[in-house]
DNA sequence: AACGGATCCAACCGCCTTCCA
DNA sequence: TTGGAAGGCGGTTGGATCCGT
C-alpha cells in the first residue's frame, strides 16, 4: 500500500503563492497560531493543500526569517558544517542566524557547491596538499590543526606540520596519527577530519580537544560515544523546554581553561574584552548564579563585570572534584540549567546544559569556537563538527539551543 | 529585438520520525 | 502497543529571470 500523495485532491492549486492566499495564510496564523495544518486551508478559505501551507510559512511567511544574500562569514560557515555534516541542511541552518534550511540547500546548490567543486579540482592539481607521501594513508591521516589557528607562536605542532599557504587559506596541515591537545592529551585524529580533506576541502577546521565530551566525538567507534549519544536522546525528552528564562545557572570553565592553558597571550585581552561583553550580556537575562569551576584569569573579568552589573552571585568552584561540586550544587540549589566541563554527569540528572564554548580569537575579530556541550547534548550525532568560527554576535546567539534563539534575542 | 542556455529559488514530492489517542 | 496524523527533512523540479550571442 503506497503513502497518500500529500496534494492528491482535485481542486487544489499548486505552484507560486499569489499574494493574496499568501495574505489569508499569514492573517489565520496570525489569528490562530502554527499548527493543525490539514484543517488549515479549509478553515482559512486556501485551496492548497496543509503542507503546501505549512512549507509556504516555514520558508516564506515566518517572522524574522533573514532573506537576501549570505555573508562571507555564513558562507564560511555552511561550507565548513557541510564538510563535516553533508547534506544535513536543518542542522546547518541551525548554525546560521534565521536562515531556513531550504534557503541554505539552495545557496548551497546554486552557490557553494560550484566553488567548492573548483577548490577540489584546483587541490588536485597540487596532490601535495591533499595527501602528503605515504605509504599508508590509515596511519597517517591529514588533518588540519585549529591549534595552528590559535596563534603563531603555538608550535605544538610544527613537528609535523606543513603549510601550504596560499591554497589553504589559513590553516596548516599536518600527517600524524595521533594529535596532542593544547592539554597536553594525545588522543586520535579524527578520521571525519581526514575523510574529508582528502576529499579535497581545504578550509576545514577540525579541533583539538580540551572537554571530556567533545573528546568523545574524536574517538570513532568507540563505546562511549554510543553511551554519549543515547543519553543526548535522554536528555532531549526529558528537557523538551528550553526558555532561555529557565537558565538560572551559567558554568564555565573554558573560557579561562584554555586561555591559560595554550599560553596564547595574545588572545588575552581580547578575551577580557569578550568576556565583559558577555557578561553585559548574560547580566540581562536575570541569571540566578554564575558557577565557576577550574582553573583562573580571564574568568575574573567575567565575575568582575558581572559584579559592576549588579548579578548573579559567583560560586568559586575550582577545587579538584568539580563534578562532585556542581553535583552537589545542583541538588541544594535546584539549579535547572548548568554549563561547563562535567556536562556530561549533569546531562544525566536530566539538566539542561548551555554552553558558551571553549572561546579562542581568530583573525578578524572572529572566535574560533568549540562546542562542548550544549550543541553536543542536543544535536550529537556522529561526525558533528564541534568548532566553529563565530562574530561575537553570532556566537552570543549560535551557542544556545536553536529553541532559545527567540527567546535570547528578546532578552538582549 | 529575439533566442536559447544558464542560473536561481520557491515549491513539490515522498520518505522518515514523532506525536498522540 | 499500535496505527494514523502531523511534521521534519532532503532530493528534485519547473517556472522566472538573467545574460550572452
Amino acid at each position: 500500500m503506497g503513502r497518500t500523495p500529500w496534494c492528491d485532491q482535485k481542486g487544489l492549486r499548486k505552484g507560486a503563492w499569489t499574494a493574496e492566499e499568501d495574505q489569508r495564510l499569514l492573517s489565520y496564523v496570525k489569528q490562530h497560531g502554527e499548527g493543525g495544518w490539514r484543517s488549515l486551508p479549509h478553515k482559512a478559505d486556501l485551496l492548497r493543500c496543509g503542507k503546501s501551507c505549512r512549507l509556504r510559512w516555514a520558508n516564506y511567511l515566518r517572522p524574522n526569517i533573514r532573506r537576501g544574500e549570505f555573508s562571507p562569514e555564513e558562507e564560511e560557515t555552511i561550507i565548513r558544517l557541510h564538510a563535516n555534516l553533508g547534506n544535513r541542511w536543518s542542522t546547518i541552518a541551525r548554525h546560521l542566524y534565521r536562515r531556513t534550511d531550504n534557503e541554505v540547500k539552495n545557496y548551497w546548490n546554486t552557490r557553494l557547491k560550484r566553488r567548492v567543486e573548483a577548490e577540489v579540482r584546483k587541490c588536485k592539481d597540487h596532490p601535495k596538499i591533499l595527501r602528503k607521501t605515504s605509504n599508508n594513508d590509515d596511519i597517517n591521516p591529514i588533518i588540519i590543526n585549529s591549534s595552528s589557528l590559535v596563534s603563531s607562536d603555538d608550535d605544538s605542532t610544527s613537528a609535523n606540520s606543513d603549510t601550504f599557504s596560499g591554497v589553504t587559506k589559513d590553516c596548516s596541515i599536518t600527517s600524524s596519527s595521533t594529535t596532542t591537545t593544547s592539554h597536553g592529551v594525545t588522543e586520535p585524529l579524527s578520521t571525519t577530519s581526514a575523510d574529508v580533506l582528502n576529499q579535497g576541502v581545504t578550509n576545514l577546521v577540525t579541533t583539538n580537544t580540551s572537554s571530556t565530551i567533545s573528546q568523545c566525538f574524536h574517538k570513532n567507534n568507540n563505546a562511549w560515544e554510543t553511551k554519549l549519544l543515547s543519553e543526548s536522546s535522554h536528555v532531549n525528552k526529558s528537557t523538551n523546554s528550553t526558555s532561555i528564562t529557565s537558565i538560572n545557572c551559567i558554568c564555565d570553565d573554558h573560557l579561562d581553561h584554555d586561555q591559560v592553558s595554550r599560553s596564547a597571550n595574545s588572545t588575552s585581552s581580547a578575551h577580557r574584552v569578550l568576556l565583559n561583553k558577555i557578561a553585559s550580556k548574560l547580566a540581562l537575562i536575570n541569571l540566578d548564579k554564575i558557577i565557576r569551576s577550574g582553573g583562573s584569569g580571564g574568568y575574573s573579568s567575567l565575575e568582575s563585570s558581572l559584579a559592576s552589573n549588579s548579578t548573579p552571585s559567583v560560586k568559586d568552584n575550582s577545587s579538584t572534584d568539580v563534578v562532585a561540586d556542581l553535583l552537589e550544587e545542583v541538588v541544594q540549589t535546584g539549579i535547572s540549567a548548568v554549563c561547563g566541563t562535567s556536562g556530561e554527569e549533569l546531562c544525566q540528572q536530566g539538566l539542561e546544559i548551555f554552553d558558551f564554548g571553549d572561546l579562542t580569537l581568530e583573525a578578524n575579530n572572529n572566535f574560533l569556537v568549540e562546542k562542548t556541550t550544549a550543541a553536543n547534548y542536543y544535536n550529537a550525532k556522529e561526525g558533528d563538527d564541534n568548532t566553529t568560527t563565530y562574530s561575537l554576535d553570532q556566537l552570543l546567539l549560535t551557542s544556545f539551543p536553536k529553541d532559545c534563539l527567540e527567546d535570547l534575542i528578546g532578552h538582549l
